[in-house]
DNA sequence: AAAGAGCTTAATGAAAGCTTAATGGGCATC
DNA sequence: GATGCCCATTAAGCTTTCATTAAGCTCTTT
C-alpha cells in the first residue's frame, strides 16, 4: 500500500481528500502545516508527497526545498489554486514531479499518482533488520545471525550486504555499489569489492537457499529461494 | 542532446514546435503521421515522444499503444486540443507520462520535458520483463526461464534478445541492431551477430510457437504465434 | 550453377571473477 | 610512545566466462 504524505492547511479539504485517496488504497497521512509535514517525514517513510503551495506562514516552495533536502528521492505533486505560469515553472525547476490545479479532478489525481509511483524505483525503504533465508542481518549492529551463531561483520561487509539486501533478487550493479560505497569505480576498488563478496559468500554458505550470483560484467544478485 | 520524436499531423504547427524545441537543445525528429512515427522509432533511438492525440486516420491512443509495445520504456507526452476528462484518464492508463493541452504553453512544455527526462535517467536500472511464448526473459538479470529451467544469458545475448523482443513479430533490421549494439556494421560484426542469433535459437527451441526467422539481406524477426 | 548470405559448432585469448594470504595504516590500550 | 589488534586494501595465482574468430557447411537469389 503506497504511503502518501498530504500537506494541506485547510483541514476540511485535507480530510476529504485523504478519505478519497484511502478509497483507492493509499495510506494517507495528513499534515496541516509545513512544519507538521516535515516532522512526519522524519518519523516515517513515504512514497509520495502531495503539497499545497498556498500554505499559510511559510510558502509551499520553501517547504518543497526542505523536503528535497531531507528526502531527495521523494516524488511530489503540487496542489494549487493559483494557475499562474510562474508557479508552474518554479515547481518543475524544483524537481516537482507533477502539478494539479484546484478544484481537483480526483480521478485525474489518482491517475497521476499511479503514473508517478509506477515510475519510481522499487528500492526497499531503509530497514535495519533483514531476513536472508535462515539468516538475520542487523544492519545497525552489523551482526549476522544463523540459528544460535552470531557473528559481527566489519563495516564494509555490512555496507555491502545492506546494498545486496536492498536489491534482493535484483541485480546490484557493480558500478552502482562501487560508486555508493567507495565513491570511485577504479580497478583497485573493484578488486577490493571482490574480496568482500567472497567473504560474504563464506558467511552465508550455511543456508544453501541463498547465494550471491555474479552477472558477468554487470554486478551481483543476492538470490533467495523462498 | 536529448532526442525527441514529435508526431504531429499539422506540418506547420509541427515545424514551429520543432524549431522552438531545437532552441532548447533538443534534437527533434518530426513525423507527420502515426505510421511515419512508428517507422522512425524502428530506425533510431529516442528519449521521449510527443504525440498529438488528434491524428487523422488512426487515433492517437492506438498509436500510443503501438509505441508502448515496441519501446516499452519510452516516456511520452500527449498533446491535445480536446480537454475532456475521458482523454486524460485513457492517456494515463496507457502509461502516458504527461499531458499538455493546446494551445501549448511552450515554456511549460519544456519544463515538463526536462522533468520527465530527469526522472527517466535516474530510473536507469531498466527492469523490463518480456514474455516470449512460454519463456520469460528478464532483461535486468539476463535470465531466460522456461517452466522450471532458468539459464543466465551473456550480456550480448541479452542485448540482442532485448532488441528482438522490442520488435516482436516485426523486422529487426540487421543494420539497426549492429549499429545499436556493436556501433559498426562491418563484416566481422555481422558474423558475430550470426553466432548470437544461432545461440538464441537454441535457447528458444523448446517452444515451437517461437522462432527467429531470417529475412534474407534485411534482418531477423522474432515470430511468436499466440 | 555461381556468388553471396546465412547457419552452426568449435577454438581462442583476453578480461573478469574467485579465493587465500600478505601488508600496513589507524586506533585503542598499556 | 610503544605494542598489539582490527580491518580495508593490495597482491598473487588461479579458474571461469564470453565475445570474437575460424572453418566448413547449406540455403537463397539471380
Amino acid at each position: 500500500m503506497p504511503r502518501i504524505l498530504l500537506i494541506e492547511d485547510n483541514p476540511n479539504f485535507g480530510y476529504i481528500l485523504k478519505e478519497y485517496l484511502s478509497l483507492y488504497d493509499f495510506e494517507v497521512t495528513l499534515a496541516t502545516s509545513g512544519e507538521a509535514g516535515l516532522e512526519e517525514l522524519n518519523k516515517s517513510v513515504f512514497d509520495l508527497c502531495l503539497l499545497d503551495i498556498m500554505l499559510p506562514g511559510q510558502d509551499g516552495f520553501t517547504i518543497a526545498k526542505e523536503i528535497q533536502r531531507i528526502v531527495p528521492d521523494l516524488p511530489f505533486i503540487f496542489l494549487t489554486a493559483k494557475a499562474l505560469k510562474i508557479d508552474k515553472l518554479k515547481g518543475f525547476r524544483l524537481g516537482c514531479d507533477d502539478y494539479i490545479v484546484k478544484p481537483i479532478d480526483e480521478e485525474l489525481l489518482v491517475a497521476r499518482i499511479h503514473a508517478i509511483l509506477k515510475r519510481s524505483v522499487t528500492i526497499k525503504p531503509e530497514k535495519s533488520n533483514y531476513k536472508i533465508g535462515q539468516y538475520t542481518f542487523d544492519n545497525q549492529l552489523q551482526t549476522l545471525t544463523f540459528q544460535a551463531q552470531q557473528q559481527t561483520l566489519t563495516e564494509r561487509e555490512a555496507q555491502l550486504l545492506t546494498l545486496l539486501c536492498q536489491h534482493e533478487n535484483q541485480l546490484l550493479e557493480r558500478k552502482y555499489a562501487l560508486q555508493t560505497l567507495w565513491g570511485d569505480t577504479d580497478e583497485f576498488n573493484r578488486k577490493s569489492m571482490d574480496v568482500f563478496i567472497s567473504r560474504l559468500r563464506k558467511y552465508l554458505s550455511q543456508d544453501n537457499q541463498i547465494s550471491i550470483k555474479n552477472v558477468h560484467g554487470r554486478g551481483f544478485v543476492l538470490e533467495v529461494n523462498d
